[in-house]
DNA sequence: GCATTATCCTACTAAATTAATAGGGTAAGT
DNA sequence: ACTTACCCTATTAATTTAGTAGGATAATGC
């Protein structure tokens, strides 16, 4: 299940990436606009900032604003950014890999196999989507 | 992520799946050759057999025994019984649906419309893969 | 320079879900 | 009868998710 910390940054990055110029925009407009808890989205935008994809201002006309052109963000990275891994397993996750404690060996396992399968297909998805497909929905 | 539910309920699966007959396996087995807690397997399996997928005989030889062919046994029905709806979102789930509380239009929804392509492609895989196609790994 | 605005940041709490355990009940076979 | 092994409900422990609290910091404008 997608969480609601994913959900709500993908339609914050939405909202962001429809702006005619890239002036900031306050939290508290993005709360409104898009039904959420303003305290919760203050700490979504604060980790996409830390991770390089808004930039934000303090004080008067403050706000957030992205870094780059929508068509510049690819959806792996902000999947991997709110969501974490984007695989079902960690055994066969890319950049969170981690062993399973009960399997022996990875890859004489079913669920592994099927895994990966699953895995390269939502991939492709995320691969070929970028911001600012979202945008145009 | 797969929940350990679903990891180890496919894991036994693919054990029961791999005998030369049907005649029942003990639970005791399947947890032994698997590493999976006993208890927690007993309670997966009673499920999977609530919803047509195993059979059981009790008593001195008992256990549980699949009750069909596992290439008549789909991934989407085994992933449905155990960890519940494919989608990573409830709105766009075809057996789980559920309108989300902070979105007045779906259609526009930005969310929505990637993970119905996640949904397609995640389903793909699982309509074209058996439980006999897990048991040759 | 002071008030206002709005992000920054840590810590905490509540709710929900998942994983696992306990313990006795029931049916089948010998 | 006795043993074996599934049946079933309830409970607990651990983890994750969602949301809240409250103040610190920085920029702007009068």
């Amino acid at each position: 299940m997608l969480s609601k910390k994913t959900k709500y940054g993908i339609k914050a990055l939405t909202f962001l990436g429809r702006q005619e110029d890239n002036t900031p925009v306050a939290i508290a407009s993005i709360s409104k606009s898009e039904n959420i808890s303003l305290k919760f989205l203050e700490s979504i935008l604060l980790t996409l900032r830390k991770n390089g994809i808004l930039g934000s201002k303090k004080g008067k006309g403050g706000g957030y604003y992205l870094l780059k052109s929508p068509s510049e963000i690819p959806m792996t990275a902000i999947m991997r950014i709110l969501e974490g891994p984007i695989s079902m397993v960690p055994c066969v996750s890319l950049n969170f890999y981690e062993k399973c404690d009960d399997c022996p060996d990875e890859n004489a396992c079913a669920v592994h196999n099927l895994m990966i399968q699953v895995r390269d297909n939502t991939l492709d998805v995320f691969r070929n989507t970028s911001l600012a497909d979202l945008c145009n929905c």
